[in-house]
DNA sequence: TTGAGTATTATGTATGCACATAATATGTCA
DNA sequence: TGACATATTATGTGCATACATAATACTCAA
């Protein structure tokens, strides 16, 4: 068995996370220095670091300056989601994809909307309903409020042909993003929209975003019975 | 104003990613190599590497050897989710954490369950019913199942007092996990623990773990009405 | 004993350099 | 023209070194 003659920072990582997985450094144990690992692995602490950033990110372990390396004592499920565009997600399932506009208002955001920006004074805004479908059926309802203030061209986009989702993913990157997911009885008006029985339980994505401090949009995608998101393997 | 002496690479990140949310390099375009923004910005390769791997990882760039550095056409929304033990979640809350244990027998796993794992052959597993409680009213219901082959010293735990999920998760590290979340209808078995009225709408977090190729555990969570998964921000 | 100030230390960052790797571009030959 | 081998190139990685930073540990005076 030879040694290869470089040690890539996967294999550091992998080792050191080896030694956690069999128990070698059990939770909440301090794990050498990193300087002590670089040698006995025989790479230099550079590459230790590395592999030690890829474990502090997946949450394996946590780092302090001066304080060490530890093991976390209570480990988090961390996982990264990926929500794509909806009309790129349909066409994956090998779905033909459509878009309806259903409503579309210019008014005075509620202060349930302006809370989600964490505005205190409201805005106008437009205010956007309109279905994805999936080989012609309902797929997901999308309710949406767009800021006038921030995003002044989409006056201008025909949200009759494209959908603001498309739009806006394309047109207006955005630095800030938050999430929420949840489940909710679906009402008349979704019942009748995506064609199903009410008080079905619908899975339920919210999203609002921000560019720097200014609100671009928040949406509601509500998902048809069955709908599940799962995260990337 | 000063240039600082030495450029972070979380500054060279920003400045590279202010270029892009100004439309200076607009989807699909490609950037400058690597070297020729380190002279630009007044910092080593390196430095940019890491910015960019960054950039990367977030979903904004995407690099390809020889290829360059381009900007996403398609931008997906990505985002990282922490999920903790239950019990730090409730009290987290500031709520006072409960648990209950509900059903446990040992069975031969029904082919749903084998299934989640990717098993071929179905296998002996231990089955939980628990509650978890937040100021003694029900607040997630787990409904799991755990491998014996594969985790053998848990029939030596006492889980009328100690959830598996707590114990698991503290003594069973994984090198797999996968995430899945949807909706259900509460059936008149999830109402009568919850405490709710039957058909109300439910968010459900599943969760499948592995140890090498070995299947651990699989668990249902079922959250009470009202419940919001949201991401770190 | 306590608290403020200081020294120490493990991790974090920046840099220059060399080489690895994968993808593209190019060239050659049938 | 097309197929296959080869050269080129941008990103990826490893390393040695120096310095930065945040936390802890320590010191010493009140």
């Amino acid at each position: 068995m030879t040694e290869p003659a470089r040690l890539s920072w996967k294999l550091v990582r992998d080792a050191i996370h080896a030694r956690i997985l069999d128990s070698t450094y059990g939770p909440g144990d301090k794990l050498p220095k990193d300087q002590c690992l670089a040698e006995e692995l025989g790479c230099a602490r550079t590459t230790v670091q590395r592999a030690m950033r890829d474990l502090s990110d997946s949450g394996i372990v946590e780092r302090r300056r001066k304080g060490g390396t530890h093991v976390r004592t209570d480990p988090v499920t961390r996982a990264t989601l990926d929500i794509p565009i909806t009309r790129k997600e349909v066409e994956q399932k090998g779905a033909v994809y459509g878009y309806q506009l259903v409503n579309l208002t210019t008014t005075q955001a509620p202060l349930v909307i302006a809370g989600k920006f964490e505005l205190s004074a409201p805005t106008t805004m437009l205010h956007i309903e309109a279905l994805h479908l999936a080989d012609q059926r309902p797929y997901i309802f999308e309710d949406r409020w767009v800021s006038i203030d921030t995003v002044p061209e989409i006056a201008s986009v025909d949200l009759k042909v494209e959908s603001a989702n498309e739009w806006l993913v394309r047109n207006r990157p955005y630095s800030r993003c938050d999430l929420r997911f949840y489940a909710i009885k679906a009402s008349e008006h979704h019942a009748k929209l995506l064609d199903i029985a009410p008080n079905e339980a619908l899975f339920v994505m919210e999203r609002t975003t921000w560019i720097g401090k200014d609100p671009i949009t928040t949406v509601k995608a509500v998902t048809t019975p069955g709908y599940q998101l799962l995260t990337e393997i």
